[in-house]
DNA sequence: CGAAATCTTACGAATTCCTTACGTGCCGGG
DNA sequence: CCCGGCACGTAAGGAATTCGTAAGATTTCG
């Protein structure tokens, strides 16, 4: 039941600290020793990511980029810079914390653990709308108690609107969190695959239009 | 987004700062001036803490503890200790976030914007004026609790609106804002979505016209 | 009163979206 | 090996909606 954490850093040493510490806490961390390029499919299933900014190589802000792009997962940023600027830069591009070196192991397991105290959105396992229920887990999904066979994408999909629940999406957001975009299709694909999707869940809107943006979970009442 | 921010802190010109920047980045920020003690009644309805650790008489830490036993509002602490002691005790106690003195205030807002990014529990983005109300995760409005359907471009043009309520904003930010260069129109555009969403909005003047500067929003009351 | 700013309306072009149909590739069974 | 089913991407038709522009009406200000 412990919390993944994949570990982002080049510094032998410190990385090894930092391995044990969170290990010791309870985490089950993972440790790449060198910035890889981040995509959907190679960034591991983690609850959180502690990234050195300072790569040699890969710019660690462009990994950050890279990974905001399709992924919601907390952020802890390592640097050895100070300056304001720099810390600025990470926390707009998604960063949710950021730690100056040298710092001691044991302040950057409480952020980390302060970081996974707060609800991960993505991570609920179930997720209930009126009458629809989604386990991620299961890969599992029924509508008023019937159980609903979806495909492969027709899951994503859902699963990724349902990580916020009322909220409206956009496509483009929608596309990157469920398409490879090298396999894939477009964006034009997604309303195939939600006319298909709502085919499947029967009466009641459950995914709504919202026009010019995307598409938005309901609860299947009215409109 | 006039989220609502408390704001705890002694030292009459770092807690002027602070409430300015927080209110130029379109918070909503309430300055206590020295450390109370806490209750559910007496804790504001707000959607994030910044607290001193140094108060004079009462202990920050005790303020931070008392907080805990009935609330999960996300809690940055502010110190003039560096010690990883003090942090530790800090995020072990249910702080969010650690920030020591001196500090560049663009770095709180930004470690503030990054607390409130994530979804706290309880309610979402919403901007309630007058009658008006404006879900922005929805990316939905209704009127005296009518459903109201707009455009992309009518919405977009509201919610800039309304991320300063009451305060005029001229034609070219609003333009700058909402319009896509590119694609979308000119100024004159503006006004003729301003005339479709008075229409849709109904009674009371939500959209006033600031002469020669351009639109505010009201609370439809007046006129 | 006159000029400038703003408002409203109408209309057609463009965008956005949904559905259906069809082709491809994959996989398991026979 | 071949066949059929399934998942999926693409394309195309068509319907609904949105938006910009122009043009004339109205308001504001000096």
């Amino acid at each position: 039941m412990g919390k993944r954490v994949l570990v982002i850093e080049d510094d032998q040493e410190l990385g090894a600290q930092i391995v044990k510490r969170l290990r010791d806490a309870g985490y089950e961390p993972t440790w790449w020793k060198e910035g890889r390029r981040l995509s959907r499919e190679t960034l591991p299933d983690v609850d959180l990511v502690v990234l050195d900014l300072m790569l040699p190589g890969t710019y660690g802000m462009d990994i950050l980029k890279d990974l905001r792009v399709f992924s919601e997962v907390p952020v802890l940023v390592l640097s050895a810079r100070n300056d304001t600027a720099d810390k600025v830069r990470a926390l707009r591009l998604g960063a949710d914390d950021y730690m100056t070196k040298p710092f001691w192991p044991e302040e950057l397991v409480e952020r980390v653990r302060a970081r996974l105290r707060r609800p991960t959105l993505g991570r609920g396992d179930v997720v209930e709308v009126g009458a629809l229920r989604i386990e991620r887990g299961r890969r599992e999904v029924s509508v008023r108690g019937e159980r609903v066979e979806l495909t492969r994408l027709e899951f994503e999909f859902l699963a990724a609107l349902a990580e916020r629940p009322g909220e409206a999406m956009t496509r483009s957001s929608l596309a990157a969190r469920v398409l490879d975009p090298e396999r894939d299709g477009t964006e034009r694909t997604l309303d195939v695959h939600v006319s298909r999707l709502r085919k499947k869940l029967g009466r009641g809107a459950f995914v709504e239009t919202v026009w010019g943006i995307g598409y938005r979970l309901g609860d299947g009442r009215d409109e």
